[in-house]
DNA sequence: TAGTGTATGTTATATCATAACGTGTCAAGG
DNA sequence: CCTTGACACGTTATGATATAACATACACTA
């Protein structure tokens, strides 16, 4: 499904491209200079950005928002690369594991990280009208949770943040 | 699938009851004393606590874990409810809907909430081991998360804060 | 009693995800 | 050169999670 509609929506996704970020922001810079900070992390660490991770990548990025694994599989096999699950949720698994892209959960979504290399413990704002998605600054959020885990003798290896509310365009809308 | 294995493992759930919370605690207590409040708040606030939603608040509090939808309708069937999908998916909506229970999206499970009615910014922390899960105080957590979303201009209506780690337990024999 | 709202039971299907295996590619070492 | 081993990809098949839609039952009340 397309990460932003209930199930049995129409997928009016195709050319509508909502900014999922609520606050103005220079697109380019999303894009073009994630993925080129993407392919130097990606040397550093001898890692491989193959043809297919990479696409996967650019997908996230141009969608700009959280998009389901076959939303993302849909695209690739459009492209001549496999079209089957497998395809998809490797490559995407790859990504998150590295840190250039977030698993919704919520949303049973995926989407680029926006600060690969970074900071790195997101917390994601979800909008439950439009199913945007910002991913917000959470350091402190994190340092929080540290605390209470120390608390309870507990490590914590990966932390996974996810809140829903309202957007403020959706906000003003709905009031 | 239990919450506590991974696809494909045998389900040795049944007689086991490990217990998931990393510090002693009365487990009476859990049980019996939070399912008479539930049903104290639910005549407070005109809700219905039927047979079913009651049986699967009970399984889960006696599971003491986090059980995936499914485990919890074998359950139910077992006694006589029904056996599809969902009868289990409408109750444990209902107890998470009004805080009886919260829903593990990283297990795909749910557990019942061991304080009901009381913080309610619950952290979970999720250990990689052995899948016990804890719930966390986490007032501290959730006001630097309002902090965040109010700097975007978001309003959070519910928040899932999950963090996946070792518990005490697995710490020591992973050392 | 008829009507209304809510919950449950049931059928069917949608959606999300992974196990398992074969094939291709490429670089390191013989 | 050519083998070997690691890794990624393609494919088949299936498993696991979740919900739509409709039928039935039950409680309340007008």
């Amino acid at each position: 499904m397309a990460a932003a509609r209930k199930q049995g929506d129409p997928d009016l996704s195709v050319g509508l491209s909502p900014d999922p970020a609520f606050l103005p922001h220079d697109h380019a810079h999303c894009a073009g200079d994630v993925l080129a900070r993407a392919e130097a992390r990606v040397a550093m660490a001898g890692l491989r950005l193959t043809p297919v991770r990479r696409r996967v990548l650019q997908i996230l990025l141009e969608a700009h928002r959280a998009l389901g694994a076959y939303d993302v599989l849909q695209r690739l096999a459009a492209e001549g690369f496999g079209n089957q699950p497998p395809v998809a949720y490797r490559a995407l698994e790859f990504l998150v594991e590295h840190g250039f892209a977030h698993r919704i959960r919520r949303l049973n979504a995926f989407m680029a990280c926006m600060h690969p290399g970074e900071d790195h413990s997101p917390a994601f704002l979800i909008c439950r009208l439009c199913d945007a998605v910002a991913e917000a600054p959470a350091f402190p959020v994190r340092a929080a949770l540290d605390r209470a885990a120390a608390g309870l003798g507990f490590v914590i290896e990966r932390s996974n943040v996810e809140a829903l509310g309202l957007c403020p365009a959706c906000k003003t809308v709905a009031a």
